[in-house]
DNA sequence: CATGAATGAGTATTCATTCAT
DNA sequence: AATGAATGAATACTCATTCAT
């Protein structure tokens, strides 16, 4: 965890920090990352680093948990009013924010992919307690299921990584030119497919 | 590519540096891959390395390519004989051998979640060029679109990467204890799911 | 340019880098001379060499700034008060300065040896600004011809090359045993030489 | 010396390794030059080249060696039968054919701008055994100096030596664009301004 | 005599971290 | 608490030369 230090620092500095962070973990892995670029590109002292984190990982811990806690305010923030539609009305509901969001910060979904490449202990570590954080939506589709949404025989975390796994990798084209919109078509194709697939077969007869 | 020097090295040796690549690579995003922990591991000198391949680029190259070649190999030899049974049989086809081979091989999945994970211009090529390589098997599933599995208005490339990315997400669990028995369930749920998501409508009335 | 770190260095370890670098810059070419050996000479750690100079480049210009300097600021103090007597005077007069000056620093002349045989970009890009600087000589020499010390039909910016090349090709054998005393009586030579080559032909009838 | 084993290499595979060897003493220093790129270039077997020469000073040697003779035999051929002309008249009846030389062979120049700034032993010790060369010129510019063309106050060795020093130094723009006509108009007002400084005193009374 | 593999010391530069001020 | 200098090990890569075949 940081220092107390850091948190007491000037609003402005700790936000040069961050970001100074945010730029060196989207361009490289964490273990190549480098504390003598982030203290350059935030302009603070090299000795100064060492007072608000004890290492690199401290950092990095620090910057992940930020990123989290603000996606999932902005999905819960959207998603709550509609939970009557399931899991992939919610999804459907809070797409549009969570684009806008992504938008704005065109390197958090770089760290993601290169904490999603990375096995090493550390980093697994990060990701193994960032799955347990799903099981909140797995309620959600277990009860789609009680609704008869989704078919008995699926197993609804399964269901859930599928559609994690599959719009996590679309998103990889996010900032390429046009990806915005063809993205948002295909996370809905996507959904159409899993709402599909997921379907209780009796209902197509 | 690698020199003739290397190729007319002992096999065990050349076997050696390649394995201390692997390695090497499965731990490391390339940026951070250590040519000085490669050659110790495979003990031999620093500069007989160069004798080998011209630079880290090079050696990366040949790992992949070898593996690349292997994994094409299996799926191919096991996938030939089905082709009448569209795209999903042939990959049910070829999954016992596909899982064996990883089984052998733990090191090369981690690999290609690294490169997954890198966007640095020479490992975003390596890439590219090996998207070219799926339109063989985008072709295949056009067959199956004609041959009315699969709905007209899907485009087939799109379901190629659902599955492409649920799957090689799948695979980061192979590893883990009782792994490999839940990939192989899980992958036979994740073909039906699609197949289901992806038939023609008209069969569901 | 050097860091600020090394301008706030102490006089004494800054000289011993300082000379250390001139050493090596007199004993190899840019390209050859070699960090190694300049931080072995001058008795730092190999890492404290990049606080104080970003590269091998930037301590290079360093020293040629140094040297360019003081060499300027010694035909300055001996030319001014004799700028009636025309540019070959003002020469003569500095002469017995520069030359005690160098005396001093045998190294000085060897670096611009090597800078004169050096045809890399930065070498070259050096020297092409350097040459920019004669311009104000070349004024010197444009006033003496208005006075009829010169011949119209002669290039004065070819007169101060001539000069400079041989007078440059001198110094080689400053160092040599009575090069001292032979360079100056050559210098006086060649003096006369030119003077008498680009004298008007009116005088000679 | 090179070995008799180079001597009784085919004279293509000899071209080859020569004017590799021109190539890369054109492009570095000699301390900086690389044996390895040089068989590289020329394409024989690293091993082979210690067959050929002992080390990389043998084949520095072996190349002036031939470059030298080649020069001394074309000023020679057209330098002999003008005798009666004085040097500075040799020096104008075999420009044409010097500069034609230098244009099939860009360079030869540039290896001797390398060896003009380089003062370590081996190269100083080359530098200094041609300058023994320059005898039999001085016996021509004292035979001027008989015949009343050079005044009897000037050094005919020093003489020689601006002429030497300045020329060389206008061969830098030799392959300048438009540096050919350049130099060719320059050396005549060299020779121009040199003869009219170096001639009797009494002759412009 | 031709070959090309082996090798360890060399190159410039960057690193994370400590510590005294 | 802020600072920035110090440091030695790390990085990828090149070198000249030897030697066995």
């Amino acid at each position: 965890m940081p220092t107390n230090t850091f948190f007491r620092l000037p609003k402005e500095k700790r936000r040069r920090i961050f970001s100074a962070a945010v730029k060196e973990f989207s361009n490289f892995s964490f273990a190549c990352a480098s504390i003598n670029r982030i203290v350059r590109l935030a302009g603070i002292p090299r000795g100064s680093f060492y007072q608000y984190f004890s290492d690199k990982e401290d950092l990095y811990m620090h910057v992940i948990t930020v990123i989290g806690e603000e996606k999932m305010e902005i999905f819960q923030r959207f998603a709550a009013p509609v939970t009557q539609t399931g899991f992939f009305g919610a999804v459907k509901a809070s797409l549009p924010a969570v684009l806008e969001w992504l938008d704005c910060h065109p390197d958090y979904n770089r760290i993601g992919f290169f904490m999603a490449g990375d096995d090493s202990p550390f980093i697994k570590g990060i990701r193994d307690r960032a799955n347990l954080l799903t099981d909140r939506i797995v309620s959600m589709l277990k009860a789609d299921q009680k609704a008869g949404l989704i078919r008995e025989d699926l197993d609804p975390a399964f269901l859930l990584q599928v559609y994690t796994d599959a719009s996590f990798a679309l998103f990889r084209e996010f900032y390429a030119p046009g990806g915005r919109e063809k993205i948002s078509r295909r996370l809905t194709d996507l959904i159409e497919l899993l709402q599909q697939g997921a379907a209780p077969r009796e209902a197509s007869l």
